[in-house]
DNA sequence: TTCATGTGATACCTTTTGGTATCTCATTAA
DNA sequence: TTAATGAGATACCAAAAGGTATCACATGAA
């Protein structure tokens, strides 16, 4: 029942698409709205989208000859379960490694 | 003062160095321990442990003739201080996404 | 209908990536 | 001192990844 994590992971690991998903988590958008935000063509944008699209991260509907691309919370849910795997390991490491976030997000 | 995190976000791309870190999640390991639970050479290894202590998952002390590897918790803070970037937008979608996590862990 | 627009699809190119093979160096054991 | 052992470094290779150019197709507006 568990879905795959690799392409998940695999579609995070690139800034350019990192960079779609917070454009989407803001707004859904067609694909020339999002290409309009990047110095590449069209076809290279769509690339992106077909890839956060396999690893779940967005969804896609059509509306007219529009798509409008939208984010997928629960593609996330993949990725974040397997970060609970180290949870039984960091019991006591854990504070430290919070502590560290905060200082990543000042 | 930010780390850049695309480094760490490339280490978590591929499912070896993702198996490493679990494997270093439960005991620290020399390069021919961790060689010794893959089908490949101890220099493709050799690669991919680089590529996690370049992204600040592991570290790496010299200890005689040999290198111990050790997972780096606080590796994985630009990894979760991005994901904490959309809690802002899932307030009310947070809840179906934890929801999500609970049954991919089933 | 006619034409502009939003998108899909394919071929092609360059760079990166994951891997092997091989040689060398440093450290430890005999 | 002499092996044997653990690791680093380099060259090389095939496949994957990110990008462009280009053509085809469906939909909406005139």
């Amino acid at each position: 029942m568990n879905m795959p994590s690799q392409p998940t992971f695999r579609a995070l690991a690139d800034p350019t698409r990192r960079d779609i998903l917070k454009m989407l988590a803001a707004q859904d958008m067609t694909i020339a709205d999002v290409s309009g935000h990047f110095d590449m063509t069209r076809a290279a944008v769509k690339k992106h989208l077909t890839v956060l699209s396999d690893g779940g991260l967005i969804t896609v509907e059509a509306r007219g000859r529009e798509r409008i691309n939208s984010i997928n919370p629960q593609g996330f849910a993949p990725v974040l379960s397997w970060f609970e795997y180290f949870d039984g390991f960091w019991d006591d490491r854990l504070s430290a490694l919070k502590s560290a976030i905060e200082k990543d997000n000042t």
